[in-house]
DNA sequence: TGATATATGTCATAGTATAACATATCAAGA
DNA sequence: TCTTGATATGTTATACTATGACATATATCA
């Protein structure tokens, strides 16, 4: 239950080691990581920060993709459909997941100061919405938890100002 | 922590007294319920569903109020402000507050096949979100969670099928 | 009543997202 | 290998969501 993001680390290794995840996850369910997939994958890793869906794609455009929305937004859909990027709703933009090992349900943590956006998984069957679905019959099916806030770094910054 | 919406019950009547009471908090806190505001409330309680701005906008539009859109999000900016509608993040879209008592921090269970959306209250400090944040540090100041899913009826009518 | 703050309305524009269609590429069986 | 059906890419066009800026009107209160 720890939400990584917040502090430093290897993060070309990081990006590097995802990819490569990923690459394996697709190949082992039949998925096709393609060019610009792979790109905007890597794009979105590059940040802890959500992106929105046309800053992924001036980037792509810049790097002789295509150049319409529709671009961006299709790798984001097959990315996020396959968990290897969320979409953060609050922000109607997108961030690299995490944790990719697995299928999870994830929880954000949105500094509104500086964006950085922490992950954590989280067990659904655990959480607020499990018990109040639970008492009202309701099947879920996808759960979205946002919190937005200050982080550790920019609460300090406040505090001293 | 029930989740009312999926049940029928005395409509008209909790309209009137979901303005009353919001006429009265207003009053108490020096907020002015005016005119468009007031009969945005009204639109967001004859719905149990998320109604988008720009639906609001044209009911608002067509009884006499102003045409462009930032007079329904303005009027949805002041009623969310305030507590007495809440902003599904998932939908872009705003639904009546069904607890129009005291704040609170609201989640959502949102049907996928009828749209309807059930509101439940929830303890901030009890939830997922909170234990993340107090091991990250994080100061949470508002929280989205919103389920998406099927209710009941839906579920039922699509098991018959 | 006059001064200040708040609210309404407009025009203009920015930002987010998808439908529809043509072309290209891939995957798998004949 | 070729064909065929499915998948993916790229485009144009358009729809939906949201806000900035400014003028006018209304409310609040000294």
């Amino acid at each position: 239950m720890d939400a990584l993001g917040f502090e430093t680390h290897d993060h070309d290794h990081c990006i590097a080691d995802t990819v490569a995840l990923v690459e394996k996850r697709c190949l082992d369910s039949g998925l096709q990581l393609t060019a610009v997939r792979k790109r905007t994958l890597e794009i979105m890793l590059e940040e802890h920060r959500a992106l929105g869906a046309y800053d992924v794609l001036a980037r792509l455009s810049q790097e002789g993709f295509g150049s319409q929305p529709p671009v961006a937004y299709r790798a984001l859909d097959f990315l996020s459909k396959n968990g290897f990027v969320h979409k953060i709703e609050r922000l109607n933009a997108f961030v690299a997941c995490a944790y990719p090992h697995a299928d999870h349900s994830p929880a954000f943590l949105i500094c509104r100061e500086c964006h950085l956006v922490a992950e954590a998984e989280t067990d659904p069957a655990q959480g607020m919405l499990a018990k109040i679905a639970a008492s009202s019959d309701f099947v879920i099916e996808r759960a979205v938890l946002e919190a937005e806030g200050l982080c550790p770094t920019c609460r300090k910054q406040g505090a001293a100002t």
